[in-house]
DNA sequence: GTCTATATTGGGATAGAC
DNA sequence: GTCTATCCCAATATAGAC
């Protein structure tokens, strides 16, 4: 009760500052990206001293870093859970596959940690392959041979190229969520991702279904 | 004589100092991004005075629209071009369509000017939102009006949000050459850009062509 | 683990001579 | 139109008291 319940005006000292910081940071890096958000504004933000900045995190880079971990971890982690649950039963058909690669992000997406993610995408490559690759290396490694099993007959080279641009056509709707000269709220979230989750699966399969159900009519 | 015609280190008098300018912000806003990019390092590496930068182009946010624009006219151009020639004669195809997007950005692609435009559309919204406005609004509604006469049966709604995925694909593209753990050079960009046409080919088309082609079967 | 205070560096912008 | 010099402010980072 009594102390534990205020909130006054911004967070709480219920609030652990390290967390106070990772929310403020995470909120002005969407706004405004890294660079050009000063570790000073954080702090501001978070009602914090500026050392408290400097002494969990050592530096801005590490605030980053640790910024992006927190959100980026639990979503590959149900995206693995939901694809290892998937192979259990039977060989996953590219559908599930694809669904269980951007569910995990929408059931994130209270708020701006979507956009996060958008904005790492668009730092320069000196700033965001490092971090990319050590939160996603793994992760894509690991659906390319999902997708590989649902489509046989691709090459995984070529699977690699069309998932690279399955994740860019993710990243483009996270950081703009609606198409030019349209309303934002013009379809919803889970609207716009099936729209999205649509397009990925004809841009993977591409003729290759196609081809399948070819054989299948002539048979 | 004397002074006219040394060339000590860098760029020289002969170009513009204006152009000098341009051609150092394109660089390093490139390299680092438009917020981690100093006027005072775009000024060094142009030769040029610092006040020179103030000058021409009056404030950092000027210079940037200026850098954005001196590459993003000429494609949109050649992008309009393209397509009404391909209109004068008959309606053209999807294909046509999205070759006519795809391919001003493959010529105009010595060196930096794609990921220009990937870094632009990677900055938050609040500086990229209205030069991208400003400077794709008017082709993006062009375009849907090709897509829309290429496929008929199509809302107009629905393309708008396809297309707007196509770019994610091609800015993610441009952003990140080539696919995690591959090397850059694995295929040539024109190669990587036949893959990226007909990753958007199917995702646009979606069903709706199959639709048609399953009518002509049936016939 | 949190504060104040400060060291140190670099930023954008401008005034005014040439 | 280009230079030098400078104003003024903000940045990251750290030292040291509590």
């Amino acid at each position: 009760m009594a102390t534990s319940a205020r909130t006054d005006g911004y967070q709480k000292t219920s609030v652990p500052t390290k967390n106070r910081i990772l929310d403020a940071a995470e909120t002005l890096f969407v706004e405004k990206g890294f660079a050009a958000t000063s570790l000073r504004a954080i702090a501001d933000l978070a009602s914090v001293n500026l050392a408290a900045t400097h002494y969990h995190f050592g530096s801005k880079e590490g605030l980053l870093a640790a910024t992006i971990h927190r959100r980026v971890e639990p979503i590959n982690k149900s995206r693995l859970e939901k694809l290892n649950c998937l192979e259990a039963e039977s060989t996953p058909d590219m559908k599930s596959v694809v669904r269980s690669y951007l569910e995990p992000v929408i059931e994130s997406m209270t708020g701006t940690l979507p956009s996060l993610i958008a904005r790492l995408y668009g730092e320069p490559e000196s700033v965001s392959r490092p971090l990319l690759e050590r939160e996603f290396g793994a992760v894509f490694d690991r659906y390319i041979v999902a997708l590989q099993r649902a489509l046989p007959k691709a090459e995984e080279s070529e699977l690699r190229w069309l998932f690279h641009f399955s994740i860019g056509a993710m990243i483009h709707m996270l950081n703009f969520p609606s198409p030019p000269s349209m309303p934002p709220d013009a379809l919803t979230r889970e609207e716009a991702f099936a729209r999205l989750e649509s397009f990925i699966l004809a841009g993977l399969t591409q003729g290759m279904e196609a081809e399948l159900d070819a054989k299948v009519e002539l048979s």
